[in-house]
DNA sequence: TTTAGCACTCCAGAGTCAACAGTGCTAAAA
DNA sequence: TTTTAGCACTGTTGACTCTGGAGTGCTAAA
């Protein structure tokens, strides 16, 4: 803000008493309150007066006249800013999420349990997303026939994502043809993003219209009913802890809203890759969700992206009310990315 | 009940009205204004007395002595009993049902779709389930290897349902063998239950331990990391709509009991295979869960097994509070069960 | 058997009031 | 110059009261 120059160290940490009593309490905190349990004993009309400074800066917010102060938007960011250094967990806690990660094979697995292991130690919903969409590299494909004109098509990528789709085909395959489709588009295009791999087969295809052999016109009906798509819908999205945001009283309209948002698995896809971008390395604290969703100004979201090696998996979040324990759902993320990186290295 | 012969035509046509004022209302519905909106014109005294008889018999409350009545679970389940027999759908929602359903392709995307439609017609939570279980019959098994000791194994079943899991193995196999030992399973255990099919190979391997060849090996040793298991974690689970539940006015407590018992997955299996068992054909309609989940009292389930056939491949289901529209919800269940099983039947 | 009338009950909302927590300001103390 | 004590002022909250209205149960008449 402008008018940080005004705050010393006094107002920092009056500034941090009263977010930690608030997020605590849920009760406008006033001056005699906080005097009462400062360390540095300080009166009360001290205290007043830097309130007022802060509240001036527009840090605090008064409800009305004669109530306690809380904290603004602005003032929640400056705890945190402050705050982004320290961050430990207890080494009990460290072990409990390591137990229920126990045995994690996969990414998809991995980011389920996130969700549950983050909706338990916040008082928000644990969000996790793997990272799906186009871009991913392709490791491997194959093909099942199922039925008549049903072929279950079975992606695994580079990160060791797996999609499994059925296809419904306007003709009918036997499975030799569907091995031998697999094992050309295995031997030409391991690596490849899929979304590369799709184009470039496309036109081959068109190029070498003419010299059609079977191989290749099974590979094109396969591609055409979307062997390769790797659209929109197709991450994995995990929720919980919905349960939690009714535990704090809270405006039921606004909680609905959330409900609703975290409901459309589009809009949650949005909304971390929106704030959890691949370059960031460490948590990210968003306070105040406005800019990307109006709808859901006041809330807060603590995430980061999940990465093994350079290449980012997933995103892993909290998304939950102002008032909530930074501290500790900051270093829970972070814990969760470590421990990710972690686990996946050791198996590949 | 007990008292059910003292129940004459004219006692029940005010009971359904009681019932189907207080749902649209939500506020205890008094003589008066019945009186006021009633086809036959019956006095307001007259209908007192008719409530004085229902409340004796046990069908209507009373929230305190001056207010009007409320239907008790009884009531509703009385209510809902006289309806069974009517059960149809607008048209024009009829087919907005089917277009979501448009191009589904497998089960899971089915059920995903279900929880999804029923939640936006109905007030309360749509859920839906594939059956899973160990009982599933085995179509057929896939394994690739991913990397050191992680092999894919992509499970089939008779139904449809498409399962895959990351097996970590306890020594590395080439993908030669994985093959040998897929086809081994495949020719050997198609139709099967994946649980017979388990138990017989476990028994198979014991006798015939002397003289393992390679295949054998491998297979014991898929079969040691879990590719056949199917155990309680196995159904896809969806839910949707838990928004709805905060639209209307209702204790808050409750609500958050029901939104942490929707995000035990366990507990939804359970809830839906307690309902809704195999031999069951039509919608069923419980009021009152309180049998199965004592701390569920006073919700509503309505909801159907998916059958493709003879076979159970689902369950879906709408929770939510007692006071909804049990018509309209029973004959979307319904719908959408006879959806299922054309759609699936055209397409196998 | 149904209806009108009446006395009675209880709730919901409006208004009043006092206690209370908190503020801002001023003047004194450090 | 900074901190503190004192004091007047303000808005909220909860308790209390009161009143209108909706609804009931009962009785007597149609």
């Amino acid at each position: 803000m402008a008018n940080s120059p005004s705050i010393g160290r006094r107002e920092q940490e009056i500034l941090t008493a009263i977010v930690e009593t608030f997020i605590s309490t849920g009760e406008p905190v006033g001056s005699r309150t906080l005097a009462r349990r400062n360390p540095e004993h300080l009166s009360a009309a001290t205290i007043r007066n830097v309130m007022a400074d802060l509240a001036e800066a527009g840090l605090l917010e008064q409800p009305h006249t004669s109530a306690g102060r809380v904290p603004s938007v602005e003032g929640y960011r400056y705890y945190v800013e402050r705050l982004s250094g320290t961050v430990k967990l207890a080494p009990e806690e460290e072990k409990t999420i390591e137990d229920v990660f126990h045995g994690t094979a996969d990414v998809q697995d991995f980011m389920e349990r996130t969700s549950h292991v983050l909706s338990l130690i916040s008082q928000g919903v644990g969000v996790a997303v793997t990272a799906g969409g186009p871009k991913q590299g392709l490791d491997h494909i194959h093909f099942q026939r199922l039925a008549d004109q049903k072929v279950l098509a079975v992606v695994v990528t580079r990160g060791g994502l797996v999609r499994d789709r059925v296809l419904r085909m306007s003709c009918d395959l036997p499975q030799s043809d569907l091995d031998l489709a697999a094992r050309y588009i295995n031997e030409n295009f391991r690596g490849w993003s899929l979304e590369d791999a799709q184009r470039e087969l496309q036109s081959r295809l068109e190029c070498e219209r003419s010299e059609y052999d079977k191989l290749m016109r099974s590979v094109e009906e396969l591609c055409r009913s979307g062997a390769l798509n790797s659209d929109a819908d197709s991450p994995d999205i995990f929720v919980e802890g919905t349960a939690n945001l009714l535990a704090r009283e809270e405006d039921r309209q606004r909680l609905r809203t959330l409900l609703r948002a975290l409901e459309e698995k589009q809009r949650i896809v949005q909304l971390l890759s929106a704030y959890l971008d691949t370059r960031q390395e460490a948590v990210r604290v968003v306070i105040g969700l406005e800019d990307a969703m109006p709808d859901l100004s006041n809330f807060v979201l603590i995430g980061a992206p999940a990465r093994s090696g350079q290449e980012v998996l997933g995103r892993l979040a909290v998304i939950g009310p102002t008032r909530m324990d930074y501290q500790h759902t900051m270093s829970a993320v972070s814990y969760i990315t470590r421990l990710f990186d972690k686990l996946l290295n050791d198996s590949e």
